[in-house]
DNA sequence: GCCGATACGCACCGATCGGTAGGCGAGGAC
DNA sequence: GTCCTCGCCTACCGATCGGTGCGTATCGGC
């Protein structure tokens, strides 16, 4: 899965980063941890929508990433709370950011061409 | 798949941008369309590595979100060229080119991040 | 009349992804 | 002692995705 880069061609950096939002849920956790640290089961309510398990694997590939990290305190309940680490925050502020900047600006005529099209398919 | 939005959380528009970088060649296409209109058999050789019926599903695709165009010429061998709308060129220039832009400057740490990860998952 | 180029279409396959359902372990509350 | 919470795990399932391979329509060249 590394060694695509050597037989492809120049956009395989390109692949690279998008690779990072190829999962349904990733951005929207990444989003979410923007506004802080937050605890799984907070994270879950905020979002809504995503299971258990996809949380857990969301929360695992965002590590095995390098943008979030996990800490976890001893306490009664467990408590673990997640953050962004410093490449993370920089793809959320960076290109995560223009992503929802585009749709604010954009979305209507994104779904605007999205029916038209549907209409022209029949 | 349009009624998501009223009952997930906020970040829905965030998932309908992301969900235009879902598959895997889109934002490739996408990129390589940048430099121009191109012919469906110039993509699939300046890309190299997605197979031909692939190649057709995500200009497929493309057209449907309104982001490409596609111009057929009454020729002697088919002549089919595609080109960015002015909405795909927006994407474009903006999320797109941001990702492009993180990766050529975070590339490196990213690819540090992940091989830290997996040395510590053993 | 046959071949080749171009832009598709279709059948099939294995891998992956998101989701459901249920279990586990550790400690506090009662 | 029993229940509860919280984080996490383990089947299992259906849908989707990317990929391979092969077929097809059209036209020009030879």
């Amino acid at each position: 899965m590394r060694g695509d880069c050597e037989d492809l061609v120049a956009d395989c950096r390109l692949r690279a980063a998008t690779d990072l939002f190829a999962h349904r849920w990733d951005p929207v956790v990444l989003a979410a941890l923007r506004l802080g640290p937050r605890r799984r089961g907070e994270l879950r309510v905020a979002i809504g929508g995503l299971s258990d398990k996809v949380l857990t694997e969301t929360l695992r590939r965002l590590r095995a990433n390098g943008l979030i990290e996990r800490q976890a305190y001893p306490q009664a309940p467990p408590r673990v709370e997640y953050r962004l680490t410093a490449l993370g925050e920089s793809l959320a502020a960076g290109p995560l950011r223009a992503l929802a900047d585009w749709v604010t600006e954009h979305g209507d005529d994104l779904l605007a061409a999205q029916e038209a099209a549907e209409r022209v398919a029949e």
